[in-house]
RNA sequence: GGAUAGAUGGCCGAGCGGUCGAAGGCGCACGAUUGGAAAUCGUGUGUACCCCCAAAGGGUACCGUGAGUUCGAAUCUCACUCUAUCCGCCA
């Protein structure tokens, strides 16, 4: 969410970052929306001095003589007549004010590229070599069915399309991923925190979610909550309505949870194997800090160098993409991807999404702290990236690390977590 | 799933129709005292919003959430949410 007074005191700003992020007039007006603020105040000046009154006369009841009395509550019951009328005029348009600003995205850094769709995104560089190999490389579904390490078919008859079961090595992998991120995340001075899955619905709005885009996650209507799609969505609002302390900050989380998309809008995307499926694995990284936007590009940076190292690790070929104004979400100031390498499409696929929200998650979780020096109370900054996702990753780490034998070779820095194992499958 | 108890400011905790934004304590900040500190004493100490160019000042709301009763609600009624404990079930 903005700062309602920041709008009305930077239209044109506003108006502009309106443009970039592809919200034409029709979708957002930002005249009615003044007009509408106004009114509200309005509303509220009278209804306020209505209230100020109708106090004024209950209070001189109690001093009041028994003969001046019913005239007096007369008085004061006629007034409270009126405060309703005006309560209920104020509560629907308060109510309406409220959802075109929940509606608002956030404004997106001077630095983010310009443009409408992915297609102005820009690379910011390639990292690795890509492989040039002496053999005709499979594909990552092939290399599970040559080296039994999933139940793809029997799987999607249990629990229907865009599902996975892994086994053998292959789920060891899974698991060993995350492990080697944790460890790498907590040397780093974040918290290790397992999250649940399940969410009520203002962590919704809370994220920027809702209302946005409520295709995209789980309902379970018996119990009226939601499954996540990220650990985002739960370390987000761990902290709501809270005010911190500025030596509490910053507050770096690596969140590990079980992860639910419908992927409504990817039919017929990514249809076979692991790289889209509806139940996956994610250490989360997520970080709380300071209302100072060189604090937190201060911490994307960091937060972007984390992920690159994982890739790092992992020995995979990658690109970072800064994300242009179109393509990024709703809430994000800045974005950046990592794609990874992946052989059998030729071309890179994103494997982390790095994000400074600045204020605009706060705003809505009312998560706010106290300035040593000044005392005032403010809206902390939120960022957030992949640490690792699985079983997406494991799709370019099958396919880069492949032998011409269906073998898969392990790096250096995640043996430790494969029981010292420097290669996996059926032939070796 | 069944049965009880409860939800008050940063924390503990009183209040059970008006004088309550809310006693008291702890904590915190500032000041006095001290060579310095501890102890002691004094003062202060929530958030959001509205009016106001701004400051000064004035006002409104907030005692889990939402509705209701009343001239007036932290206090009474209803619904909901959450927490604790016991029983049952369970990875």
């Amino acid at each position: 969410m903005l700062d309602i007074k920041f709008i009305i005191e930077n239209l044109d700003t506003v108006r502009d970052g309106l443009e970039k992020k592809g919200y034409t007039k029709d979708v957002l007006d930002l005249d009615a929306l003044t007009a509408l603020y106004k009114e509200v105040n309005k509303l509220k000046t009278s209804s306020q001095s209505i209230a100020e009154e109708k106090n004024k006369l209950s209070n001189a009841i109690k001093s009041a003589s028994s003969e001046e009395r019913p005239s007096i509550i007369a008085k004061s019951k006629a007034l409270g007549e009126e405060f309703k009328l005006l309560q209920d005029e104020l509560n629907t348009k308060q109510d309406e004010f409220n959802l075109m600003m929940l509606k608002m995205p956030n404004m997106p850094s001077p630095e983010s590229p310009i443009g409408p769709d992915d297609s102005a995104n820009v690379v910011r560089r390639k990292v690795g070599n890509i492989r040039e190999f002496s053999f005709t490389p499979r594909d990552h579904i092939e290399l599970m069915e040559i080296n039994d390490w999933s139940e793809m078919e029997r799987i999607a008859k249990v629990s229907g399309s865009r599902t996975y079961a892994i086994k053998n090595d292959l789920a060891q992998l899974e698991l060993a991923m995350h492990m080697m991120v944790l460890d790498k995340l907590r040397e780093h001075g974040f918290t290790v925190i397992t999250v649940p899955s399940i969410s009520k619905e203002k962590p919704l709005y809370g994220q920027g979610y809702l209302p946005f885009s409520r295709d995209e996650v789980y309902h379970l209507p018996n119990d009226d909550v939601y499954l996540s799609g990220t650990a985002e969505l739960i370390l987000n609002s761990l902290r709501a309505d809270e005010i911190l302390t500025e030596n509490e900050l910053p507050i770096l989380y690596a969140g590990f949870s079980p992860c639910f998309r419908r992927e409504a809008g990817a039919a017929g995307k990514d249809t076979r194997g692991l790289v889209r499926v509806h139940q996956f694995m994610k250490t989360e990284q997520f970080v709380i800090c300071k209302n100072d936007i060189n604090e937190s590009e201060k911490w994307h940076q960091k937060l972007l160098q984390i992920s690159e190292e994982v890739l790092q690790d992992l020995e995979l070929p990658y690109q970072v993409l800064e994300v242009c104004t179109g393509d990024m979400g709703a809430p994000k100031y800045r974005q950046y991807d990592l794609e990874a390498w992946v052989p059998s499409q030729n071309c890179y696929r994103e494997t982390h999404s790095c994000s400074n929200i600045t204020e605009w998650q706060a705003r809505r979780t009312n998560l706010r702290y106290r300035e040593n020096e000044s005392g005032k109370v403010k809206f902390v900054h939120t960022l957030n990236n992949t640490g690792i996702a699985t079983p997406r990753a494991l799709v370019p780490f099958m396919e880069n690390h492949q032998n011409e034998d269906g073998t898969v070779n392990i790096p250096v820095k995640l043996q430790p977590y494969m029981g010292g194992k420097k290669i996996i499958g059926k032939n070796c």
